[in-house]
DNA sequence: TATTAAATTATAATCATTCTAATATAAAAA
DNA sequence: TTTTTATATTAGAATGATTATAATTTAATA
C-alpha cells in the first residue's frame, strides 16, 4: 500500500508534505530525526518547513504510523511502524532494525506465563546497544 | 558499601556534592532527572548548583556508576547501576526497576546460541512500556 | 600550612522541540 | 467549477533541558 492510501485509511488529510514525509519514512532505513527528514525533503519540496515536519510527525505518532526512538544524544529518531521489530543502537548514532520472530515468541510466552494480564506483547521491547570500535 | 567508598574505589575525588548525589541515587527509587536530584539536595546542601549535578552525573556515567534512561518527554533520568535489571516505563512518567534472573538467562542463552560473538549480555535490554489508565 | 590540580558555581550559550498567529490549501458543499 | 471552511503549513518566537565558560573554591597531597 502506498503512502497516499495509508493516509486516507487513517483519515489524515493528504497534503503533499505528509505524503512525502511518509514515503521517506517508509523507504529509508536510517531512522531519521525530524531534521534529517527536513533536510532530505528540501530538495524535492523546497517550501517545506521544519515546523511542518514536526507537526506531521506528531500527527503520525498519534495514528501509530511512526514510533519515536529516544537516543542518548537527546534527539528523537523516527521509525515507520511496520511489523513487530526491535532496534540495534550503535554508539555512532546508527540505528538498525532487528527482526526475529522466534525471539518475539520466546519473550511473549515467557511474559504470558510469568506475568499474565500485566503486560501484553506490544509493551515489551528488546533494545540492543553496541559500541562502535572507535567510540570509547 | 557506602557512597564515599564507592567514589574512592573509582578514584573520583570525594566532594560533598558527589557523595550526596551518589547517596541519593543509591537510596531513591524514582530514577530522578538532574532537576529532581537538584531539588532534593537543595534542602540539606543549599549551596549546590544544578550545573554541578549535571557535571557529577556525566562523571558518574563515565565511571559506569549510573545509566542514562531516555524518556519520551525529552528528559534524561538516571539509574544507579546495581546488578542487571530492566525498566518499566509508565506513561505518567514513573519508572520502575524490573529484575528477573530467569529472563536474563533465557535471553542470554538465546543470543549466545543465535548471535554468538555479535552481542554480549550487557548489550541487551528489555524495555517494558505501560500506559496508565488515565493517559490516552 | 601551602600548593595545585580538579571541582563547583553562576551565568551564558546551545539546540532540539513546541508554540503562536498569520497564511494557504484540501476536501466537501453549493 | 467555484465557494466555503475547517484544517494544515509556515516563519519565527518561545521554551526548556542540557552543555559550555570562566571565575572561584576546595580536596588531597606535599
Amino acid at each position: 500500500m502506498d503512502a497516499l492510501d495509508i493516509l486516507k485509511q487513517h483519515n489524515i488529510k493528504a497534503t503533499i508534505q505528509r505524503v512525502k514525509v511518509l514515503e521517506y519514512l517508509m523507504n529509508c532505513s536510517i531512522h531519521p530525526s525530524a531534521e534529517d527528514i527536513y533536510m532530505h525533503l528540501k530538495n524535492e519540496l523546497p517550501m517545506i518547513s521544519l515546523s511542518s515536519v514536526y507537526n506531521i510527525l506528531i500527527e503520525f505518532e498519534k495514528n501509530n504510523l511512526v514510533n519515536k526512538l529516544m537516543t542518548d544524544n537527546n534527539t528523537i529518531r523516527y521509525d515507520y511502524t511496520k511489523c513487530k521489530h526491535y532496534h540495534i543502537y550503535y554508539s555512532d548514532g546508527k540505528i538498525e532494525d532487528f527482526e526475529d520472530k522466534e525471539l518475539d515468541n520466546l519473550i511473549s510466552e515467557y511474559f504470558n506465563k510469568n506475568y499474565p494480564n500485566i503486560v501484553n506483547d506490544n509493551d515489551i521491547n528488546v533494545v540492543i546497544n553496541i559500541k562502535n570500535k572507535k567510540d570509547k
